[in-house]
DNA sequence: TTTATTTTTTAATGATTGTTCAATAATATG
DNA sequence: CATATTATTGAACAATCATTAAAAAATAAA
């Protein structure tokens, strides 16, 4: 009945997602982005509209993507999943360009003063990562992974997300891995 | 010899603070900055230079107002050092506005990636932070009071360090403050 | 008071921002 | 093939961006 689409939507979302994952939604303009993901302007606008439902869907991309829970809930043993998070992290951090960071803590910082929607996003996805943190840690306490001292599986699932947070943070700048290797290490001695 | 300026310069740099804490670098604009610090934007170009030196400035102003790590240096106990520092942290949260979240922090996410100057004086600000944990680990370990299978003291400064970033990152969007006690409670809990 | 120097004021600068207009091109269905 | 519908193209839009030009105002020293 008409012209069909010459681009493909999704492989056009993950190049925008790149570019404001590198670049923050305000220090991204429209016109370099256009040049990045290679369709025109008003392509751009007809399938996502504005800049800013384009960010937001490449925000939803980027969690779609991305491992950490995935890896929690497909690890039996519960101490280990948390282990291989924090390993796959390092194991990232040491590979790519740090200085990227997570694109949901980006976002975090930036918008979530200034958009509340955005804001209830990443607060949804900060509770859906806390909760397969404690799902796992379930699964530690059942298996005997869990140190007596530490009741609270809540408090630790929250405590561990806000490590990984962190880490992201600490990351942009530091450029001596042992540091980051410093922090993993601490804050899973609490399974010691 | 000349017309004296009419302003106070920190208290104009202050203000200054204030907005880009909120807004960031590329969220701000020079003329509802100039609105806001209430001189005229010829003032403001003569005395700080241009928008980048203005929010270096504005970022070493607020470095310079930081508490943590004269709380750090200034309490006898290291343990109790630590732990005031993150009350202190926490008592801010419950107070003030949560979202505004820590200006280096802030500045690190948005800018250090794409300003090497920048990143420099975030990462040294890391590492000041970081030393002023050490030495109150070391007056701690001194008094007793660090578990024995504690050995790597700047490992454990790197990872406060670390939880404290991660805390103000978090705080931006969590609207429940048992989060952030939660995470304070088990990052401290190293000590018990 | 005159002069030299600097600040303040007002208005404007060219560049870049996100977004869209108007025209052309390509497809599916009738 | 003709038509309806949507995609692409290239240029343009008003608004806002950081910054500054030019003139008036205020002070200290001569």
């Amino acid at each position: 009945m008409a012209r069909p689409r010459e681009f493909d939507t999704t492989e056009v979302l993950s190049k925008a997602m790149d570019y404001f994952w590198k670049y923050g939604y305000e220090g991204a303009s429209m016109q370099e982005l256009v040049k990045h993901v290679g369709i025109k302007a008003q392509s751009l606008y007809n399938t996502y509209g504005g800049k800013r439902d384009l960010f937001f869907a490449a925000l939803k991309h980027y969690v779609n993507q991305s491992t950490a829970v995935h890896t929690l809930e497909h690890t039996s043993s519960g101490k280990e999943a948390i282990a291989r998070v924090f390993r796959d992290l390092l194991a990232d951090l040491a590979r790519s360009d740090r200085t990227r960071g997570c694109f949901i803590n980006n976002t975090c910082v930036e918008l979530a003063p200034h958009d509340s929607e955005i804001a209830d996003f990443i607060e949804k996805e900060r509770i859906r990562l806390e909760r397969a943190y404690y799902l796992a840690l379930a699964r530690a306490k059942e298996q005997g992974e869990i140190n007596e001292r530490y009741q609270d599986l809540m408090a630790l699932a929250r405590y561990l997300n806000n490590a990984q947070g962190g880490l992201m943070v600490t990351a942009k700048t530091v450029t001596d891995m042992t540091v980051l290797e410093d922090i993993v290490g601490v804050t899973l001695s609490i399974f010691d």
